[in-house]
DNA sequence: ATGGTAGTAAATGTCTGACATTTAGACAAG
DNA sequence: CTTGTCTAAATGTCAGACATTTACTACCAT
């Protein structure tokens, strides 16, 4: 793989490593493949090779890439990604082609973990998260009969999600919510948005953010397995 | 807080970054505080601005400061710390002095994950995770009556967990085994130590390995709860 | 032939000094 | 009291030289 499919860019280091990240999330290079050298980065995009640095410094960190002198740049197994990283979240939102093996394994972590989550949440929900979490599912509910609206009805039910995460007051847990984005985002392409699934989403954050307030966390992590169980069908996470 | 406790140091940018974070991570700084400029940081420790500012580079990117042009650093809040990074766990190993809430939080967050993590582990390992639990558990069967070997103790008990992270065969769960030696780690220093502790620890985590290795997923998820149980008591998170 | 060894090219890592950009604060004009 | 401008101080960027590490090759000795 070359650079040579790649657009130029307008912004900084930050731009270029989010553009080079997106390429190796939707899988243009294999594992073990070396990557770009520098200069040729460099002249390609017609950047300094500070900037080069800067932006491959950072694409390191997140454990995509491994750097030794002499030898080059090679593309990391995926297993040694820094799925956790924030910056990788913000990377992978609104990337229709990501790889189906990490959509996959982050929607069954979502499948394990947010029962947990919900349940903590009703234990430990003040009155800000619950306000956090009614806007959210009320925006859910206005964009839900409208196609137009779909991606605005996206961003709120990550927004629901990561209000849950939110409310389980656990430094750790909260840092998770990151993971969200990227993975709704990417069914949101994958799935039928026939209305009566809608309706039937719906519903179910409603028993979830209804358990919440009543503070049944039993019946909060029963529900928040009800959200995600359709989707973990689909996907084969769960039979 | 200024520069002048901190010992001069030996290696690269690596060590001086360990160096810097590892005075964060012990609230020498408060939130909000203003960081040294890099040029007092490159004279005090005597190492060139590029040095500093590649240390810089990591102790931002795990989210312990906050970099402007004009205004300088700043130290972020505890909740916006990358908890999650590796490089965080790198440096909070051995740190015998690691905030008291972070310990807590880190804490509250094993007790509720691992018993799902254990469950996942019953259904998804295969031979080679159990091998690795076995040989961990084995390690802490030998080292559990030698006061001496606590150390070795401790580092067999974060390869049993962290083998059980890595059986539940998903590569967010996976990531998560780093969180483990800090955190365990620090609780070495915290406790007792008795013997009849040291057995009962034994026989509980005995009974988690059982119950992955007949695949009994509910059984492994009681038994992971029970392992971590006392301590939570200890610490206040569950009563 | 085979194995070790020196040499060379190519890549990343580091240093240095100059310059650019951003910010906070002081100060004066309206 | 507000607004605009200037200045100092900090981080950000650049370019070029040099250092270090690594893989590869050619060569020589056994």
């Amino acid at each position: 793989m070359t650079l040579e499919t790649l657009p130029r860019h307008k912004g900084g280091a930050d731009e270029l490593a989010r553009l080079l990240a997106r390429a190796l999330l939707a899988g243009h290079w294999q594992p073990g493949d070396i990557f770009p050298k520098e200069m040729d980065i460099g002249t390609h995009f017609d950047v300094s090779r500070n900037q080069v640095r800067n932006a491959l410094t950072r694409l390191t960190a997140a454990g995509l890439l491994d750097r030794t002198a002499g030898r080059g740049t090679h593309v990391r197994e995926m297993s040694d990604w820094h799925l956790l990283d924030p910056l990788m979240s913000e990377w992978m939102t609104g990337l229709t082609d990501l790889d189906p093996q990490l959509t996959r394994a982050i929607y069954a972590f979502r499948f394990s973990a947010e029962p947990v989550v919900a349940g903590l949440a009703a234990e430990a929900a003040d009155s800000n998260d619950i306000a956090r979490l009614e806007a959210a599912f009320e925006g859910m509910q206005k964009t839900a009969r409208s196609p137009a609206a779909r991606a605005q009805h996206a961003e709120y039910d990550v927004m629901f999600h990561d209000a849950a995460y939110q409310a389980s007051h656990n430094l750790v847990w909260r840092q998770m919510g990151h993971l969200l984005r990227p993975s709704i985002m990417a069914l949101v392409h994958g799935s039928q948005h026939r209305t009566d699934t809608f309706d039937d989403s719906l519903s179910r954050h409603r028993r979830v953010l209804e358990a919440i307030m009543r503070r049944d966390a039993e019946a909060a992590s029963r529900a928040a397995r009800e959200v995600l169980r359709r989707t973990a069908i689909d996907l084969g996470i769960v039979n």
